[in-house]
DNA sequence: GCAACAGTTTGACGCTCGTCAAACACTATG
DNA sequence: CATAGTGTTTGACGAGCGTCAAACTGTTGC
């Protein structure tokens, strides 16, 4: 049997743009995004999200607004879940817009208003 | 002396990336956005803009964020305002972003989830 | 000057959002 | 089975958002 299993997501073609840019529209999930750059899977642990003041509710409730965006995809193993980022998916519904964002987001940080 | 004048928005570095994805994350201001791809200066009518079932100050209000965003420009020449694209501005300071987001939008329109 | 015009500002309303805290499920381990 | 670990759900709270209506500012034209 499956070890594993995936929560609950919407399927590529029902990605909206417009639930997509709400979604990046705030600078928590930002910074998710950008964890989620590397490709890598990670955990839903604050501490390893830079997110340490950050309650873990509320790092679970960006989340599932990332994943029910069409953003990330959650993979359930055991009593972990691995969030990674949708890239292909993204890329096939809207083409160059994950890369002008991750190219974006960095540039921002050490040139932008922040800065 | 000049005629015209323009209102208030951001110098392009500091046009913050999250203000504006969260600016882009509402469905009246993408249909906006939309309407000032074409480069050309637009009125604040409603009518001119498929908003007619919106009040014409709900509609100023959308307009201010995206200017305050540093997403639209407006010129003031008489009784009248001319919103457009900031586009080479967004272009410098996020490229690819500005292309990706209007080739993203119409496609959805035909074939996203309200098709 | 006065009325019509184009758009903004203010105030109010309901709704959503981001956050925390506490309680809850589920899994792994002793 | 009992306990600890990982993460979610629920409820509450204040803040912000989208909308409308009315009042207001400034401009054009009679």
């Amino acid at each position: 049997m499956p070890e594993d299993e995936r929560l609950p997501q919407p399927a590529t073609p029902d990605i909206d743009l417009v639930t997509v840019l709400h979604a990046l529209g705030d600078p928590v999930r930002m910074r998710l995004l950008l964890s989620y750059a590397d490709g890598a899977e990670h955990s839903c642990a604050p501490r390893d999200l830079g997110l340490e003041h950050l309650h873990k509710s509320t790092v679970s409730h960006h989340m599932r607004v990332l994943r029910e965006a069409g953003v990330t995809t959650t993979r359930v193993a055991g009593r972990n879940r691995f969030v990674s980022l949708r890239r292909t998916d993204l890329d096939t519904r809207f083409p160059g817009l994950l890369d002008a964002l991750l190219t974006a987001a960095p540039q921002q940080a050490r040139t932008g208003p922040g800065a």
